[in-house]
DNA sequence: AAAAAATAATGACTCAAATCATCTTTTTTA
DNA sequence: TAAAAAAGATGATTTGAGTCATTATTTTTT
């Protein structure tokens, strides 16, 4: 079975990276995948590699919890990783669904002493850890790679205003087709899919409860605008998906 | 009337700044409100003051418009700024309100070509304006100056990332209970003080409507939460609003 | 392979807050 | 200063979506 093969072959790849971060830092892999790196001294590339670890993650597994210090900032280097906040017990809102060549913790890192949301692994996640006062000393010594942090965290910025317009203003069927337009284009550049979250993590990133969210999924199905079983979805009319989440 | 004269020695003042600006650039009292300016070179602050102006901006003035080029950044001088987006026509949110210190468009700044947002002077207000392209410039050249823009951004963000959290999953006495908190103790620091905007704009910060709005603090008022007459509020009890807030 | 636990799905019911309607008061403008 | 417009307030009605309850299905554990 195709699946079975691919997760043995990210787990080789991933022993074979760590190995080689291991044992030679020098030439370590994750210098390849750090963003900007074309604008890092070889000095500093140096300082990165050496405070660098990886460290890999199967789906479900906290990569790090809100609250706890921020001792190094972590790159998302393979994978998809769930970006979410506790509001109360029981009751979370996932902020965004993080790809490969993202920064996590980038808004915290340079002030807070503590990251301010959980990062937990959607599927099998690699990260690449670089040491925190390292990162940061290289922001303020290099102004070209700080002004990289610096774009992106104007479009973290943008991202999560957009997120908050749309999740105030928009009801439940524009919600839904937002997600499902995130999913199938941001995500997965593909009108069919297979839905990596539970239901009830689908509400979180919706801002509803799972009922009402497995209501309006199943709404869009009987309508036929997607069709949805298990969790493999295709947009069936992309066309009413988008004027629903225009429309709200 | 003490306010009227207040209005008075406030235009008397900007009208000196303001001249002092135009007159004598190198000693532009501009220079002396721009935040970490002790990290910026002589060279840079000469940069930065040849390329600023000053403008003033009365009750309702719009200072720059949504999707509108980013020509030059805006730091706000005096006055409170508010923050908004329109969502359609007549369906706006209020993002913030921005103190005198704030930098304005600094999300877009770096990225976009335009504002991603509506500024618009709440009272009399003065704002700074820095070419664009020259302080971009430093930010890239200083990295210690950067590094305090980062660390702006990442606060930005966090306080947006809580205003969703908020808002999404507060109900109505909650998020009422945010805003009164948020203007008794962020802006005017006392638990009475003179509502700045129409009720209108106070939903438009609550995330709700003007009719629902109105009610709550009708609510409050006859439960003796607060008093409330025109525009003049007082917290009476604060534990219950700081309840209400933190229970949603 | 059976039992337990987690996840998914649907229907019935409830309720918070939006919408609609009307009226009063204040501010703006002509 | 009269007329028009905007802002503020309150009641009646509607409705979207949350909560509660139950059952089916899938996954995990023993």
């Amino acid at each position: 079975m195709s699946h079975y093969f691919f997760i043995i072959f990210i787990t080789e790849n991933v022993d074979k990276l760590m190995d080689q971060n291991k044992n030679n830092k020098k030439d370590s892999p994750f210098i390849q995948f750090l963003p900007f790196q074309h604008l890092i001294t070889e000095d500093q590339k140096e300082k990165i590699v050496l405070s660098s670890f990886l460290e890999e993650y199967s789906r479900k597994e906290i990569i790090f919890s809100q609250g706890v210090n921020i001792d190094n900032i972590a790159f998302v280097l393979s994978g998809l990783v769930k970006i979410s906040r506790e509001l109360r017990k029981g009751k979370n809102i996932i902020l965004r669904i993080a790809q490969p060549g993202t920064i996590l913790g980038l808004s915290s890192v340079f002030t807070d002493e503590v990251f301010n949301y959980t990062a937990s692994a959607i599927d099998n996640v690699l990260i690449g850890y670089v040491n925190r006062k390292v990162f940061s000393d290289i922001v303020k010594d290099n102004g070209a790679f700080g002004f990289e942090i610096t774009k992106q965290m104007g479009l973290d910025n943008a991202y999560i205003t957009s997120r908050l317009s749309s999740l105030l203003y928009k009801q439940l069927p524009g919600r839904v087709s937002d997600i499902i337009l995130y999913f199938a284009q941001e995500i997965y550049k593909s009108n069919t899919f297979n839905i990596p979250l539970t239901r009830q993590e689908l509400a979180e990133l919706a801002g509803t409860t799972k009922e009402s969210l497995i209501r309006t999924l199943s709404e869009f199905n009987h309508d036929k605008i997607i069709s949805l079983n298990r969790n493999t979805l295709s947009i069936i009319s992309l066309n009413i998906i988008q004027t629903l989440s225009r429309l709200g």
